[in-house]
DNA sequence: CTAAACTTTGACATCAATGTCAAGGTCAAG
DNA sequence: CTTGACCTTGACATTGATGTCAAAGTTTAG
């Protein structure tokens, strides 16, 4: 599939795919006109990339995530120390994304629940499981 | 307290509090002097914000957030069907963010796990419950 | 073959969030 | 009173994520 294709699929622009191959995120095989190449599962990357895009993770971040997620295979990974703590310290910075996100998202349940219009929750129905604690 | 130190305890910049204040996130009441104060809620205010903007949420949603927040009172508010839309979009945006960084974090906690370096998770200890499903 | 639709690269534009700098007022300690 | 630290406003610069446009090659349908 070309370009076009896994940008529409994923819903973004071609010029953002462009970017992510460009931000190493993201590598495309070339056909021998030149055009790029890709197949379902860098459709899924893309949108995988987009979403941590959008939720303030900087490229060069996202980069290293999906290096680990790459690498989820080993068993035993090693990395340097300072390498762990960098980890560790990005995943402190997002699981205070997740709380604060998670509190917005209560709040804007919780308002609309409580309009006239509570009915809009339910069609645009997604997960309206049980609550889940703020982690 | 003046806004170096709102600054300082809410962790950043003198610029951002006064960039906050210019989008309408934020008021101060002015001394004689002309210079801003404030107090303990709006440490609190700024840190909302800022993690909130650092979440990927523009400003003017960070906005209506806010709005929703101080007028989380109401028993049952009224608001025109458009804006109870737009407010489900946004809903399902949000979880989209906490779903997708749910799963980086996921990702950063078992590499780490998996690491000779595992014991950075309790240094950084955070909350460290039991893994919540990813809502 | 031709026209429309796509792709390539590269440059330039934009927008939001921030940093930084300047010129000047305020304040507190010595 | 003077000096240093802080505040004001305003302008300008930067950075990252995007959009947009142009010139040129490719593919595909008719």
């Amino acid at each position: 599939m070309r370009i076009g294709e896994v940008a529409r699929q994923a819903g973004v622009s071609t010029r953002l795919v462009r970017y992510y191959e460009q931000q190493d995120l993201l590598a495309a095989t070339r056909g021998s006109n030149g055009y790029r190449e890709y197949d379902e599962d860098d459709v899924a990357r893309v949108q995988h990339i987009a979403s941590l895009v959008q939720s303030g993770i900087a490229t060069k971040l996202v980069k290293e995530l999906l290096e680990l997620e790459d690498a989820a295979a080993e068993a035993r990974p090693s990395c340097p120390r300072a390498v762990a703590d960098m980890l560790a310290t990005e995943l402190v910075g997002i699981e205070e994304r997740i709380a604060c996100l998670s509190r917005s998202r209560d709040t804007i349940r919780d308002y609309l629940a409580r309009t006239e219009h509570a009915a809009v929750l339910s069609e645009h129905a997604h997960d309206l499981g049980a609550r889940s604690p703020v982690e």
